[in-house]
DNA sequence: TAATAAGCGGAACGTATATTCCAAAACTTA
DNA sequence: TAAGTTTTGGAATATACGTTCCGCTTATTA
């Protein structure tokens, strides 16, 4: 009986998360997403109830695609720390890879709206969490193998490869050439020793 | 002859910097900075021109007074070492200090603006420069005192320092308390060791 | 093929926003 | 105290934006 949707909600989400990490949730107008995502205005407003929501399930979605990222570096057979090297290799990587079109979408909106928006804080916040305890579990890992020698409780390094992550990803949007950002890895790595 | 202003030009812009710190650059409407600063709309405008460049004098500003911090710290009698566990205790110490308004404008310029505002982008790549210039001065100044262990170059670690500070900014913003800034920064300082 | 239920295009609305402008107020100096 | 120059208050403007709404279109099923 009912037409079927004819946009792939991911896609939607996908674009309305490359334009919102681009301009920001404030900097982004609902025209700017219904030109890049070919939407008429009533088809979003259907599926996506507002531009808040729709912010909010944009990022949900970045949130989920990063952890399954991660959850792919998780499952190959690699020691901990050869997944670590692994994670910031690939974030380096995908930060240079387009100048100007880098930067982070979980970065930005702690920047921008986790003082306004309780849920965006929450998603923030749940992310830091679990990247950290991934990070943990890794470090453990290098540790059982004596890859690592750790003289802090092993939070401290799932927190400091966190923060080191995050500073990665202003840095990238501060102008730093990907030297930089190797040299940082090299000694955050180095860190671990 | 002429009325002479009634308000401090240092002062609105440095209320300015605290709104635009708070909501960014487009979430902050001129209204919002006629409240704050009990300005006149003719005021604003015949002072600072428009809204992009009274932010890019509120970013100047903020620049300039971190940088006289930093300097600041330089005058003191103490070993680059201790400088540079002085400036980090002191970051870690004020974005604490008022949980619900944190963060750093220079990083929140960053995320927002540099993609899209060539100036803005110039000056936060400038502050990225000078910090790390400074940290490098910091470092020789402990190596010549035996204060550290390096086996990479210099400028490395006020790289990775400048990174760990940009961290410490985000992290800060995404619902991290004080023990976590501050286990940041012990295995950061651990890093030069 | 007809009936049905949802998608869709686009006009319309109200509000918020950045900016301009002008006349009145206010301060300084002679 | 008066003249002159600048500030200042606030009305006015034009535009941009988020959101709603309605009628047409389209795909599905019986």
């Amino acid at each position: 009986m009912p037409k079927v949707k004819q946009f792939n909600r991911g896609h939607v989400l996908q674009e309305a998360a490359h334009i919102f990490r681009q301009k920001g949730y404030n900097g982004t107008s609902i025209d700017d997403i219904l030109k890049a995502t070919g939407l008429s205005r009533s088809s979003l407003y259907d599926s996506f109830q507002d531009k808040h929501n729709l912010y909010l399930q944009a990022l949900e979605m970045y949130k989920k695609q990063e952890n399954q990222a991660y959850q792919e570096v998780h499952q190959k057979q690699l020691n901990g720390l050869e997944k670590i090297e692994l994670v910031f290799s690939e974030v380096v990587k995908h930060l240079i890879e387009n100048p100007h079109d880098n930067g982070c979408l979980m970065v930005n909106a702690a920047a921008e709206m986790s003082k306004q928006c309780e849920k965006t804080s929450q998603v923030v916040c749940n992310n830091k969490d679990e990247v950290q305890n991934l990070f943990d579990a890794w470090i453990k890992d290098a540790q059982k193998n004596n890859l690592v020698k750790l003289n802090k409780p092993v939070e401290f390094y799932g927190q400091f490869l966190y923060n080191t992550l995050c500073g990665l990803k202003v840095l990238s949007q501060s102008g730093a050439a990907k030297t930089e950002l190797d040299n940082v890895v090299k000694v955050t790595l180095a860190a671990l020793n």
